[in-house]
DNA sequence: CATCCAGGCCTTTTT
DNA sequence: GGCCTGGATG
């Protein structure tokens, strides 16, 4: 008997020991199910002596991926677990497809594209159409790709397709699916694939390459999954295709809590795989080790409103507990206010450290009124979400350099930095740049290469010459030098690292600390060992690191056991668990959200939303709203959520904080919060000042004794017919001129240097203007 | 060619 | 309330 079986129930250890052929583990919240995982895992190494190397685990975040592989250390004591393939579905599969890409026609090093660079592209694609970007938003265009290509839809089936054409036709963009094709050939012309071309291109390279399709179902004899609820049909397809050979399926899930639809998660494929395979294990772990009864009993009452579950019967042998919280606010400040004040009260009385609190919302926006809040209390937080590290503009230029060194034929990255630091490329002969690549049917970096064909202005010609020679100088030092030396001299001889040293403005510095710390990471990367196998390109390279960072996400970057207050979505919180949460902003139109009421499936996705954030909390859950709360720039109001109806009211402690009558403060801490916040709507401005002090200073309003600047309007003048600007070289004070807007005007005085000539003009109509000669037209009348 | 400002548009949720 | 785009301007 291994003694890490010790700590399992009966049902947990039947899942682990289960050993060949396909098992769905149906585990409800809180049930333990990443220790079933991970011991299982174990299991296979220690007693059924599977070698590490044949184990292949996927899961739905890099941080489950990484937490995954180090209780498997943990659990063996040794470092075998190393080997294991685990990771998210795209990292694994960009893995493999770095390895394979040439059967599919891209670099090895192909560029791995996020959702700005795709969005991008797609801008690119519609313009060159011709069609209207207002019509045909990067936005709508991308999701509906997006789901496309999760649905395995390609952009042939996608333009055979009758049913997609007549959507397509119903919402008025009926080039959308030539917008499609575009888009997949621009990128591949770009050696780069999107987020969902990793999964794609990986049931491609599976379905069509046997001899690949052979191999790596060979190599992974066993295959667990996490999160099995919110994968989609492609991540199902290539499932199905590695696992076909052995069958040592192994899927974890809730169906409770599916949330990912949106991204084309559904359902449907727990069912399927009971179809697919005929002797399918199905266990239910039910027992929840994380929250108090009440929580338990809370979140089963909201849940059974939705139709068609999988039965079980969460329960749980944890004490009762508290009652669950229900807070009423005036509005999102006091609702901000409401949970600070109540995370000081918890840590003074309860000896709560920051670390075990969330609070948890429904959009990345409602972050704003509890980051205040918790400022002025001093309590220290950490935002999830948001702008990943690498995602920054100043780290995304520097990496777009790293990139076009990889990846040349990565027109996106070649864009972002040709004219960056300004080298005298604008958007003009980047513009000509690229019709020339598509005209002749080139990359866009063989035009630069190629320019003196390409009739560019010779000063325009110089600077081209310039970059490419400096990149190409980069591409011949990267066999030699790994990622971080090449990272450094881009910095140093682009000067991009100096000229952020030298903006001393906050933003300037802080902007120069990220650049950085970006060289850090990638020092860091490269120093960090590697398993490295037959067959793989993986090494200290650039392009590994590249294809790596795209993938990472805000929260990868964070120190998840430092003592702060953490704010997340709840999307963000999904297999996280907190001694005290915070469910805010529980209201119709934010949560449910007004887009998803439409139909009933929307709707059963916000309640298991709802249901997510409940059962993330261990001890003590706050569900707060607000009656008022800005969103756009002006206040709304909003009815209490649809779902706080759902909760028996024997749960729940009500109270109103920040305004309206209070009922009883209930079990908790004295409740002198609340005795602070009675201010109700007219004062609570004022009685906040006195407690936290003045609000930090507004813009200055304008004085009202200054009248507003009057715009100096330009009167209208129409160029003569056959303007044609003069060369203004020799130009003198005294000529008359004419100015394409401003009208005829006699030059006043000439200044500025020979490089830079300034002509100061006095207009007939518009009066005095410097005219700066390198861009402004002038034609010399006499 | 580059910068600044006004006005439009937005918000689900993420690898 | 904040970001991005496009037009005006030097």
């Amino acid at each position: 008997m291994h003694d890490y079986l010790s700590g399992l129930n009966e049902r947990q250890r039947e899942a682990v020991l289960h050993c060949n052929g396909p098992i769905m583990i149906v585990a409800g919240a809180g049930s333990g199910k990443t220790k079933v995982l991970t011991t299982r895992i174990a299991h296979l190494m220690a007693h059924h002596k599977v070698d590490s190397f044949n184990i292949l685990a996927l899961t739905f975040t890099n941080k489950a991926a990484k937490e995954m592989k180090e209780r498997v250390e943990k659990i063996l004591h040794n470092t075998e677990a190393r080997n294991l393939y685990i990771g998210t579905f795209h990292s694994v599969f960009a893995r493999v497809l770095r390895a394979e890409a040439h059967h599919l026609g891209y670099p090895n090093s192909f560029t791995i594209y996020d959702t700005d660079d795709a969005k991008g592209v797609i801008k690119t694609v519609v313009n060159e159409l011709n069609l209207d970007d207002k019509v045909y938003k990067p936005n709508v265009v991308y999701n509906r790709i997006s789901s496309a290509k999760n649905a395995l839809v390609g952009p042939e089936e996608y333009a055979r397709d009758y049913g997609i054409q007549q959507e397509d036709l119903r919402a008025n963009r009926p080039a959308m699916g030539q917008i499609y094709d575009a888009y997949a050939k621009r990128c591949f012309k770009n050696g780069a694939m999107d987020f969902d071309d990793l999964l794609l291109n990986m049931y491609k390279l599976l379905k069509n390459y046997p001899e690949a399709l052979s191999k790596y179902q060979r190599k992974f004899k066993y295959i667990l999954i996490d999160e099995y609820q919110d994968t989609n049909p492609a991540q199902y397809e290539i499932i199905k295709l590695l696992g076909a050979m052995h069958e040592n399926i192994c899927v974890v899930g809730d169906d409770a809590q599916s949330i990912y639809s949106f991204r084309g998660a559904t359902i449907e494929n727990i069912l399927q795989f009971q179809k697919d395979y005929d002797d399918v294990k199905v266990v239910k772990l039910e027992q929840n080790y994380r929250s108090s009864q009440n929580i338990i009993h809370v979140a089963n009452e909201v849940i059974k409103n939705n139709k068609g579950q999988i039965p079980k019967n969460l329960w749980t042998d944890n004490a009762e507990g508290e009652k669950i919280k229900l807070v009423r606010t005036a509005s999102d400040n006091d609702e901000g206010k409401f949970v600070a004040d109540t995370i000081k009260e918890l840590k003074l009385r309860n000896h709560i450290s920051n670390k075990d609190v969330a609070i948890l919302y429904r959009t990345n926006a409602q972050s704003r009124a509890f980051e205040e809040s918790l400022r002025r209390l001093a309590i220290p937080y950490i935002i999830y979400g948001g702008l990943s590290f690498y995602q920054r503009k100043e780290v995304k230029d520097m990496v777009a350099y790293l990139r076009v060194i990889a990846n040349p034929k990565d027109e996106e990255a070649l864009k972002r930095i040709i004219n960056y630091p300004v080298r005298g490329i604008g958007k003009t002969t980047i513009d000509k740049a690229v019709i020339f690549a598509n005209t002749h049917n080139i990359s866009m970096w063989e035009v630069l290469v190629n320019a003196q064909q390409f009739g560019f202005k010779s000063g325009t010609l110089e600077a081209i010459d310039q970059f490419v020679t400096m990149i190409k100088m980069f591409q011949t030092e990267l066999p030699k030098r790994n990622a971080y030396e090449i990272a450094f001299a881009v910095g140093k001889s682009t000067n991009l690292v100096k000229e952020l040293f030298n903006d001393k403005s906050t933003e300037g510095v802080a902007r120069y600390e990220n650049v950085q710390e970006l060289l850090n990471s990638i020092k860091e990367f490269t120093e960090t060992p590697m398993n490295e196998e037959d067959g793989e390109v993986g090494d200290k390279g650039l392009g590994t690191y590249l294809q790596q960072i795209t993938l990472l996400t805000d929260a990868d970057n964070k120190d998840p056991d430092a003592d702060v207050v953490k704010l997340m979505t709840i999307h963000a919180a999904k297999g996280l668990e907190f001694p005290v949460v915070f469910a805010a902003g529980l209201e119709e139109t934010l949560f449910p959200s007004a887009m998803s009421i439409n139909t009933r499936e929307e709707l059963e996705e916000e309640r298991r939303l709802f249901y997510v954030v409940i059962t993330r909390a261990k001890q003590k859950l706050y569900i707060t709203h607000a009656n008022s709360r800005y969103r756009f720039g002006s206040l709304i109001q909003n009815e209490p959520s649809r779902f706080i109806e759902e909760i028996p009211n024997e749960f729940l402690d009500r109270t109103s904080a920040g305004g309206g009558p209070r009922n009883q403060t209930g079990s908790w801490g004295g409740g002198s919060a609340f005795d602070r916040m009675r201010g109700g709507y007219g004062n609570s401005a004022q009685e906040a000042e006195k407690q936290y002090g003045a609000p930090p200073a507004k813009k200055a309003a304008t004085p009202s004794y200054i009248a507003p600047k009057p715009a100096a309007k330009t009167v209208e003048h129409v160029p003569t017919k056959d303007f044609v600007p003069s060369d203004t070289t020799n130009l003198q004070a005294g000529q008359k001129v004419e100015h394409q807007k401003f009208g005829f005007g006699v030059v006043d005085k000439m200044e500025g240097s020979a490089h830079n000539p300034i002509a100061t003009v006095k207009f007939e109509l518009n009066g005095e203007k410097k005219i700066m000669l390198n861009y402004a037209k002038l034609r010399i009348v006499e």
